[in-house]
RNA sequence: GGGCGGAUACCGAAGCAGUCAAACGGGGCAGACUGUAAAUCUGCUGGUUUUUAACCUUCGAAGGUGCAAAUCCUUCUCCGCCCA
């Protein structure tokens, strides 16, 4: 038991049904009449870090593909940070009404950031929960949860771009050299051919004069959280990605990565994930659409096994066989039996 | 019917007598992950065991040469191209 207040998390990898999964549940909470006394419905609140950008529909299977603004007044958020989010729910279903938070709220030109996702996410779930609403998490991007789920306090060293390019151009024998003088605990446990990550650690290092090691921590909880992850066969998951690329492809997602690349470059990481990348080396005439189709399945296959690594080792969640339909009523089940245990 | 070329592990592909259980790539499997995370990075991928090592079974099939063959010879099967 616990007195902080609930958050329901839904979590799998890609192509798991998480989406259509927290629709159904979110609809239920807020069906008239329904089971919780003083709450009145569930919103939702995406965990990816891939449709937190605008015009990035298609690839990013967004609940729906066309864009609908729901009509709120209560939302008004004001950020202390300076770039300009957009914190207004979008929903992508005019029938269900559920506001959906953190979806289109970049541009594909922004950069964005585990840290930047937690703080406006925990701003978006308190404002849920003092509403007297459900807030259900939904997602993939598995740091992005445990940022919320395990409240991993993550140094607060922006990223300095001269800094990074200054070391991407150093040899890592001495990036590794100087990580192992400034700060030996990290070099010890370090990934020393992940140069991505020695240059990270010498950023917080160097700019804090605290080694890294000593900077990485977990808070106390911020939520009572209910995971929830969404299994499947492997072949079959397989399967419904490879069917999902094929529809992607139908409803235009050449289209849209055309229009993307016109104002975008590639080397912008919202332009390097998964579809876009592939549809990219077609559009420039390095592959036939067809190998471009293929290396997307296989892409998306091969996050799909990242995703699972990562939520494997957390012992918290559970897990759900998505073997039929029905299971959405048994999930419900479960997170109604979680959020009516009263607080102490 | 005749002449070439090819058949290598899940797939593609190197190797063309010894250092070959066989490069490399893909796939698959496993793992890491604290401000790029749909990113980035690592390991394994014929079998068994006492797993930084040993043994067994593999390079279309069957025979042969040789101390030794995926590599050379013979026949056969299948595939591709060419001539009839």
């Amino acid at each position: 038991m616990s007195n902080l207040n609930k958050l329901i998390v839904i979590l799998g990898p890609t192509a798991s049904g998480k989406t259509e999964l927290a629709l159904k549940l979110a609809k239920k909470f807020s069906a008239k009449g329904g089971p919780f006394s003083g709450r009145n419905g569930a919103e939702i609140i995406s965990a990816d870090s891939r449709q937190i950008f605008k015009d990035m529909n298609i690839g990013t299977a967004k609940p729906y593909a066309k864009n609908q603004k729901l009509k709120t007044k209560n939302q008004n958020y004001k950020l202390k940070t300076k770039k300009p989010y957009n914190l207004q729910p979008t929903t992508y279903n005019l029938v269900s009404g559920i506001p959906h938070y953190l979806i289109d709220i970049l541009s594909p030109d922004e950069k964005f950031s585990v840290a930047e996702y937690k703080e406006l996410a925990v701003r978006i779930i308190r404002d849920v929960q003092n509403r007297g609403k459900v807030p259900i998490m939904v997602g993939g991007a598995g740091l992005y949860i445990s940022a919320i789920t395990d409240n991993i306090e993550i140094p607060k060293v922006k990223p300095n771009p001269a800094l990074r390019k200054k070391l991407e151009k150093t040899s890592p024998v001495i990036l590794l050299k100087r990580l192992k003088k400034l700060d030996p605990n990290t070099f010890k446990t370090i990934d020393k051919k992940n140069i991505r990550r020695i240059i990270r650690a010498l950023e917080v290092t160097i700019s804090t004069g605290i080694p890294f090691s000593a900077q990485r921590a977990k808070g106390a909880p911020l939520f009572d959280c209910l995971q929830i992850g969404l299994s499947m066969p492997r072949e079959k998951l397989y399967k419904k990605i490879d069917v999902r690329v094929e529809k992607m492809i139908k409803s235009g997602l050449i289209q849209e990565t055309k229009k993307l690349a016109k104002k975008h470059s590639w080397k912008l990481p919202s332009m390097s994930g998964i579809g876009y990348k592939e549809i990219g080396m077609y559009l420039r005439g390095e592959i036939t659409l067809k190998r471009a189709k293929e290396l997307i399945k296989f892409a998306t296959h091969s996050y799909a096994r990242r995703q699972m690594t990562w939520f494997r080792r957390d012992e918290r969640i559970k897990w759900v066989k998505m073997n039929n339909k029905s299971e959405s009523n048994r999930i419900f089940r479960i997170c109604k039996s979680f959020l009516t245990k009263s607080k102490v």
